[in-house]
DNA sequence: TTGTAAGCGTTATCAA
DNA sequence: TTGATAACGCTTACAA
């Protein structure tokens, strides 16, 4: 009884055997053995819009499903030079808030067929060692919601690696990004608030660091400045809930009093605000002081803040950023674009705004 | 001027040019010529532990240094059969919560050299796809916070890809895990509750997939049957803000007035229920009516809630997560293990807890 | 439509 | 310590 027809003899039982015996995994060779037909032939059929015929396609998939083969990513990256992994890089304290819009990432990256390798930097300041780990992986583009150099940026363009930025920007280098205009959004709030008659301003600022904290704050001490109002009083943030009742605070203490309102720097510091106001303070918001914040998070919703702010479009935001990275990837996707969002205004019951 | 020593001619204007006109990649074996070493010298050197005389060490780091060379990590997993790579599966509502869950799991796994594959489950029932997504990539492991099936965690053993259940568990496969005890806790509360004088329990329970809120309402039931109480009046929610005001309207419906207290199945909807309570009803909390979560989540600690619940211990939990998984990916980690955390009680201020 | 064979960029083995 | 050389598992001309 010899073998005279040796791939006959090849059952799914063997090859699995043969294959747990050398302790490797399935690979498209053992699937063509199975299926009698050329290691290439497998190949193709895991190629959308090879050319194979229908009877060979057939066969070829029972066989994988009957070894659960499937195509190695690392070999097929090293080949085709795709990884179809995308990094998203964002700064430590920004996943909180930017939680939805990592989910939207996601999605849209998935229905591409596409991955996200997360690199989550503990501060802004690793980025440079992130980036040695971001070149190992081949990663097709990159999202960045963190403090990129002119430099990194220019790293990213040597190497091809098209990026888009996420809420930020890059003043020397021509590059893509999705952002939302925090300097019109701080002015739009601030022209309601005057309109509604107030008069003395202060702010609490987010970190110093924050292109968007400073954004916001030129954005409010600019379009005062036009409405011929005084400058406001700005104290220190960090935009957490514990800034916001150390801000109030701050300025309760060099004011000597409440001012008209208090605009802070993101919803997260107005709620703690707006808190220390209600219950440290016993202060009538908005009878006596208006609280506004910038985002439309979640909790800005809840009835017990309801609070006055201007809502990001992070969704929408995420969604594009998605898109002009994928186009960027397959080459469709022209040159540099810069996506601009508005954020809207959301009354909420912070603030005396008037008659509407 | 003919070149008599052709190794030296090459210069790093030269190879970079090389590789430009030919757009590919940095490798190794560039960085070898510009060394004046084989290729394999190269290699060694970016492998810790190695043996390599700190001179040729020394002119490789330089000459890739050079040329910006970075190891390619596809290459590297073909062969190693390591990808450095966990993947995270996660349901799309659990995200949310579980953002600094995320963080903690990047770091733990970034300072050990692996990084995180995002895969987030739009439904659970999307499973089945993105585990063949998951073979493609070759990960070494995986956190696993999306509901499994025995079936699905059998085909990782056969992959022998080791896995760390993260909240959840699986009643008939030995697997490890990492969990919070949640019958654990609601009974702690109910315990605490009851021995403040609470008599009339309701309960808005999560979703009633989410195994999770079934351990939360069975704690809840058992316990308060244990005690000679009446069973709770339990309401439909979805682990959301909007579910506390629905669950609350529905249980008062119900019960034409309010029980003594309200257990919800998590922080969200309490927070959803005390503002309805307090706001839409204008019940006095805890006056008249208990309202109490599971969780922890920041926003309970906030003033206008200071919320009575079950703090998770999520920030350990990802951690051992994470050691526990890189355990069994380098094999040092012996065999299923399954780690139980105690949630912690919080007093808060929205239950009547008596003289404590 | 199919099979043959040459890479892709590493690591691992084994002499030297 | 070093350098050839053989994998790793795939895609892609090219020839049949």
């Amino acid at each position: 009884m010899t073998n005279s027809t040796p791939q006959l003899s090849h059952t799914i039982a063997d090859i699995k055997a043969i294959i747990q015996r050398e302790s490797r995994r399935v690979t498209s060779y053992d699937v063509a053995i199975l299926a009698g037909v050329s290691q290439s032939a497998v190949s193709r059929c895991f190629k959308p819009g090879a050319s194979v015929s229908k009877a060979t396609y057939a066969r070829v998939m029972q066989a994988a499903q009957d070894l659960d083969y499937t195509p190695n990513a690392a070999a097929r990256s090293l080949i085709t030079r795709r990884s179809n992994l995308v990094a998203v890089i964002v700064a430590g304290a920004v996943s909180q808030h930017y939680s939805d819009v990592l989910s939207e990432l996601s999605r849209q990256f998935s229905v591409r067929g596409m991955h996200i390798i997360l690199f989550n930097l503990p501060s802004e300041s690793a980025m440079e060692r992130t980036l040695a780990e971001v070149w190992q992986h081949q990663v097709d583009g990159a999202v960045v919601a963190a403090r990129l150099s002119g430099e990194q940026a220019a790293e990213f363009e040597r190497r091809r690696i098209p990026i888009v930025l996420f809420n930020r920007s890059l003043a020397d280098r021509a590059v893509s990004a999705v952002v939302c205009n925090q300097e019109e959004a701080a002015r739009a709030m601030v022209t309601r608030l005057a309109a509604a008659g107030h008069q003395r301003f202060a702010m609490i600022d987010g970190p110093g660091h924050s292109p968007i904290a400073q954004q916001r704050k030129r954005g409010v001490a600019r379009r005062l400045e036009e409405l011929g109002l005084p400058a406001p009083l700005v104290v220190a943030g960090a935009f957490d809930y514990a800034s916001g009742a150390r801000g109030l605070r701050d300025i309760i203490d060099r004011l000597g009093g409440v001012p008209d309102v208090i605009v802070c720097g993101n919803d997260l510091m107005a709620i703690g605000c707006l808190d220390s106001a209600r219950h440290d303070f016993n202060i009538d918001v908005p009878g006596r002081l208006s609280v506004t914040g910038f985002d439309g998070i979640a909790a800005a919703s809840w009835i017990s803040y309801n609070l006055t702010t201007m809502r990001q479009p992070l969704h929408s935001m995420a969604h594009a950023a998605a898109e002009m990275l994928v186009g960027l990837v397959s080459g469709t996707g022209g040159a540099h674009e810069r996506r601009t969002y508005s954020a809207t205004f959301v009354g909420g019951g912070t603030a005396r705004l008037g008659p509407a």
